[in-house]
DNA sequence: AAGTGGTCTAGACCACGTT
DNA sequence: ACGTGGTCTAGACCACTTT
């Protein structure tokens, strides 16, 4: 068995030039995984082959699939449903609706936000924006700006950057059309989905725009949300910079 | 193999009345493991009895202890060392110190603070306090004020509220005797292990106390972050109410 | 009844750290 | 050499969902 092990990370290590070189087989079982969940094999809300039929296709044991399966549940890349089978990750499930929107009412449970885009222009990456989104500065860009309103309360502006060269097409008119989350348009529209964000917090005095775009006192302190969002593999797909009305909202946050 | 699984499974429900009635075995595994870190068996920073100790002593295989022990350290509980144990966590680990502790520079690598503790009074516990630690309207508390510096700059004024029947003997010397991490120091002398915390964080005008304390301007904005911290099995034991000035440094977070 | 994930076991071997 | 956790396997049975 080990000898069979050994040459598996051989031809692990001459097949795949991303995967790591010498690797526990659950963590080559879990690159593979996310290759194929990378390449579209299996959409946002489908099932994967069943725990036995991938171990037949990797040619382990299923203990091995669980393990890497487990590991990709637990990072929100997949999801286990018992008797039912094991599914990609989707923005569009209500019950991760609140996973990337944390502001949660001083009073009574989260409610969804109504969104409303203002601007939807393409420009060119500043240094700032390309490397954020890990492209060259003046490469094509598409900037957003859209209003959250809780129960009509215009509540967040966010400034959205998205590399032109995947989000082709997009357009306020698109924006405006869906109800869903945005995350849940680009994984139907665009085929990207959204798997990790880095968040940096801070408090400022509201912005001229942004003060009269949320209806409030410029100011005002606003809570800014400089937010880097990640596709399956760490890749960067989404610069956001959102400012917060935090009186009747708080951003929640749990430490472990 | 059935039918003992199910006789452990009565037991369990016989001899704690905490237990969960009917759970795997490796989830009363789980719980006989915090009960044991909670009654102090084993003190932060010690190794826990190895798999096959466990494994003989709760009657169960070494892979259901494993599974046990592996969810504890996937919640910070417990961590591995591969070749030497597993131990109990602590604040006092250099690894963990930024755990809690999430502002980073807008430059550079996260430093340690410089902590200082302005006053440390007792009171009584008001509707507020009392509801978030769990405790009665007018049960003692012990109230701090202290100020965090990185690089000699003030940054942070924390108000701390901490259960009087646990904290007994705490003094403002006491805690400006410790270098390190507060955390840390309550392990070491109240044997309270902080385990996980929820925070909302909002942005507001400076009170004009905290501006004095923090030698700002008052009005500027301030992130303010409302903690209550718990320890094993979820019973709160900490209230802070922190006001960050985040010009120089921000919150980071993680979106999973 | 059949298929899925969930739990539990027993045993082999590997990797790491200490003695 | 020994003890620790880490990986992998094979097989049994349970719990849930659908046919």
């Amino acid at each position: 068995m080990s000898d069979n092990l050994r040459a598996r990370i051989a031809v692990a290590e001459l097949s795949s030039s991303t995967a790591a070189a010498f690797s526990p087989l659950y963590q080559q079982i879990k690159a593979l995984l996310v290759k194929s969940l990378d390449a579209g094999e299996w959409k946002p809300g489908e099932s994967i082959p069943s725990e036995i039929e991938l171990a037949a296709r990797f040619q382990v044991s299923q203990g091995t699939v669980r393990k890497a399966v487990d590991e990709l549940a637990a990072e929100n890349l997949l999801f286990r449903r018992q008797g039912k089978g094991t599914f990609v990750a989707t923005h569009l499930e209500p019950r991760v609706r609140f996973r990337f929107l944390r502001l949660a009412p001083n009073e009574g449970e989260p409610e969804p936000a109504q969104s409303l885009v203002l601007e939807c222009r393409r420009i060119r990456a500043s240094a700032d924006t390309a490397r954020a989104l890990e492209i060259k500065s003046g490469d094509p860009v598409v900037a957003l700006r859209r209003k959250l309103s809780f129960a009509n309360i215009p509540t967040v502006i966010d400034d959205i950057y998205l590399p032109g060269a995947i989000f082709k097409g997009l357009t306020a008119d698109l924006l405006n059309g869906y109800s869903g989350p945005l995350y849940g348009m680009f994984e139907t529209e665009f085929g990207i989905n959204m798997v990790r964000a880095d968040e940096k917090i801070r408090a400022v005095v509201a912005p001229q725009d942004i003060a009269v775009a949320l209806g409030v006192t410029p100011s005002i302190p606003l809570l800014c949300v400089e937010r880097i969002s990640y596709t399956y593999g760490n890749r960067p797909v989404e610069l956001r910079i959102g400012h917060y009305v935090t009186d009747e909202y708080y951003y929640r946050n749990s430490l472990n």
